[in-house]
DNA sequence: AGCAAAAGTGTATTATATTGCATTTTTATT
DNA sequence: AATAAAAATGCAATATAATACACTTTTGCT
């Protein structure tokens, strides 16, 4: 997954729900800096501020093998 | 998906596809002290990093919205 | 148009991920 | 047991993620 992909998911994710990115920094305890560097497709975030993010909002982070395509 | 799990998941699969950490850390441009750590479950590693292992791995990084337990 | 809320941007600081190198420990093979 | 390969660990240097704060821009509403 592309980071690229990361930030759109986040940000349609949060868009869905309705949050502002300061409700979801708050709740999700990541830097309102941080949230907008990562749904502006910026910087590389690590895995735990990632989760934070995903736990917020009914989220997960997976790492599986990659289906073929056919 | 805890960091926990991140690190058995890329252990486990690079001992399937019975590389060495010298092997994937090349293959995968990514330092060899980093995925050391990352496998002993040390330190929280960026998305990029864990996307250049999961591709040499055949693996990738997705972020979803979690099934709701039943 | 005017206003207010939300989002985006620039910069500086702090915390920490990444890395190489040297060394030690573990694992596996003969 | 001895050896060799692989893995783990300690440490220091560098790069950069996370963050706060101030400010600008955009969006949406009346």
């Amino acid at each position: 997954m592309a980071l690229l992909n990361l930030s759109k998911i986040i940000k349609h994710r949060r868009d869905v729900l309705k949050i502002t990115q300061e409700q979801l920094a708050e709740m999700a305890e990541v830097g309102l800096r941080t949230l907008k560097s990562i749904e502006n497709g910026k910087g590389n975030p690590t895995v735990s501020t990632i989760n934070k993010l995903a736990k917020v909002l009914g989220m997960e982070l997976k790492l599986e093998i990659k289906k073929t395509g056919f």
